[in-house]
DNA sequence: CGATTCGATCGAATCGTTTCGACCGCAGTC
DNA sequence: GACTGCGGTCGAAACGATTCGATCGAATCG
């Protein structure tokens, strides 16, 4: 076999060469060119070369390509990377997300690439752990102001980026849902059922947040709304609008995060009333008239807490408490009790975000695209008490 | 700026070039290898020239070394990948496996490393797909027959592979449970409450499983167990094992998924007793004799299931039937309820991945590491009905 | 003052593939 | 018989970086 290369005596990271095309090449005897039309289908090669060349890279062990220099020569890896903002198990534990890197998956696979987990809460630097990854577009999703700023970068790498749920008007495509029409579906809903005082557990604005009331007027809290993820911003904007349309009383609650537990927390602030955050033990508050008598969530995990905060007073759902989530996830509830909440297509999302992703790497430049919700009334809403 | 690159007329897929470090060490009148140690930070370059190198890099817009080039001639690109035998949203429905990868993505990124994930469920063929994909390692997850033939492959490529739950004995190094003792324990706390009839609900054997009863002393039965994964075969032998030990009955039914749905399916068969699948409607069975009065699920999602199906035919935990799962997950049970169920280290299983691939990439051959579980007793086991 | 060392820089090889353009017979066509 | 077209093959130029060894002053040491 005059396979040995020559002991050029350079440089030697592992101990074993790897068979290179090369390698195949010389012993099919032909050139390096040849062998790679042969061994990628592609182009025209006499059948007897292809064999030889197939059956040289056989009986050398050859496994096929490099991907990294395939890839360098190409210009296209294969890998859509997926930037989250919070830690996997936090991701994960929302249905939403996994709904929707699910739809991203399944597209994206259908293209031939596969997706690269970029959670940004690692102990290094986001930016740099981003910019030496290989990939060929990213998806961001639901992001704030700290991840817009490394868009621009991305871009000059030239790799696609594509957003989800946000940041609109950054320059890149969008697809995301009608969030206003959503809310202020909800708020028609509960109104046309007398509610006058409302509450709204809002999801967490920024990642470090510590949750608690919040009043949307206040210039801080514009403030932070407006440097946080899209969702958040454009939900409770149109929770408050709503509510003035309606001439409805409304309270926030921001939860601390996207958890069963802390849309408890959330519900407990509401529910106890506008008191000091750590009430005295055994001195249940009259809330009275403060308490709000329709809840909306948003999302379904965060609802769920609030159910169980209902539970734990003794509030029946939804005689004494109307609680609406948004999301429209199956989560399980057990005594036949379904969840009033907005149903939006998780899944659809992520293949509309692929869908972008395969469009902009073609060279065109798509459009936002924005997805429709549909009210789905449960058990969980029902008339204003005393109605 | 005499920035320009010669008109070569050379390839250009894109309209517009990318400035590469050539263009900077050009602009900045060095040579590309100090402008290399320049902009990353290693090697002696003298001040003058770095902060030189560092003002044309930024005046030109350079976006950093171009991660593929980098990878090329390092060896190394900063990818693990994850191989999972499921679409995204099975794989993301299981919270063991969500535990799993958030403790191996918090490991691996503090190595400075992403997780690639790769299902191998995907239209196209799972192992072109692998083969093509840059990585440094692969993290496959209690796979199967199929997917243990992958690893030569992979190998060949210098690509250093570990598995999680199995497969042992494979050439890679694996980290699992003490899956036998954990089963052993749930046997005998049950049969210590008097338990004599048991029923165990299995994880599926295979991806494309329909479930169903299961008699593992049958022929086809043994072959379906050998060509799966491990954690099924080792938890359901030594269920087998168990009960004879303790001389006590048992059935097995295999759930279709790890679902809820599955896993309530799969308790119906037991409870509903060993008769045709769709029971004549309002035609409750006597199921007698037969009815196991202690079960056991593979899984915490299909004891959830479980105890569901309990709920639906009237039959109170424990007083009625005793149920144990095993994950030790928290699942948000609504009444106070706790799952007897055995505790694994779930996050710990993806950090511990994590570490045998990073001592194998730095050349070490790691050895298995096997983590220990608990059991947790709670409040969904108790003595056997009339004792 | 000569020899040695050290710090800064550069040239060139290398990583492994793809792909453009050229070349060369051979068959078909007018 | 000259010309065109095409199937098959090859050489060489990218792709964009890292890194080894060499070079060359300047500074240090004896």
């Amino acid at each position: 076999m005059a396979t040995e290369a020559p002991a050029t005596g350079g440089t030697r990271r592992d101990r074993t060469r790897r068979v290179t095309l090369a390698d195949v090449a010389r012993a099919a005897g032909v050139s390096a060119s040849t062998a790679s039309l042969a061994v990628n289908g592609a182009g025209p090669v006499a059948p007897a070369t292809r064999e030889r060349v197939l059956s040289a890279a056989r009986s050398l062990g050859y496994s096929g390509p490099n991907p990294l220099a395939r890839s360098l020569r190409r210009g296209r890896c294969g890998v859509v990377a997926v930037v989250l903002g919070e830690r996997l198990a936090y991701a994960f534990s929302d249905p939403m997300m996994v709904g929707m890197l699910d739809g991203l998956a399944d597209e994206v696979g259908t293209a031939g690439s596969s997706l690269l987990l970029v959670p940004l809460s690692g102990p290094t630097g986001a930016a740099e752990r981003l910019a030496a990854l290989p990939m060929d577009a990213a998806v961001v999703d639901d992001c704030d102001a700290a991840t817009v700023d490394l868009i621009p970068a991305l871009h000059a790498r030239g790799v696609v980026v594509v957003g989800v749920d946000g940041p609109q008007g950054s320059g890149i495509p969008v697809v995301d849902l009608d969030d206003e029409a959503a809310t202020t579906a909800l708020f028609a809903h509960l109104a046309d059922l007398g509610h006058t005082r409302f509450g709204v557990i809002t999801l967490p604005l920024a990642l470090d947040t510590v949750g608690g009331p919040l009043v949307p007027a206040d210039p801080a809290t514009r403030e932070r709304l407006a440097k946080g993820a899209g969702v958040q911003r454009r939900r409770t904007l149109a929770a408050e609008e709503a509510a003035a349309r309606h001439g409805v009383s409304v309270r926030f609650v921001e939860a601390a995060r996207n958890l069963v537990d802390e849309g408890e927390r959330a519900a407990a602030t509401l529910l106890d009333g506008p008191l000091p955050e750590s009430p005295l033990p055994g001195c249940p508050r009259p809330a009275g008239d403060a308490r709000p008598t329709a809840i909306i969530a948003q999302s379904d995990v965060l609802a769920l807490g609030c159910l169980r905060a209902a539970g734990t007073r003794g509030l029946r759902v939804p005689e004494d408490l109307s609680v609406a989530g948004f999301d429209g996830v199956d989560l399980h509830l057990f005594d036949g009790t379904t969840l009033t909440t907005i149903e939006q297509p998780a899944s659809e999302k992520g293949r509309t975000a692929a869908r972008l992703v395969a469009a902009a790497l073609s060279g065109q430049q798509p459009d936002d695209v924005r997805l429709t919700t549909r009210l789905r009334v449960g058990t969980t809403t029902g008339p204003a008490p005393g109605r």
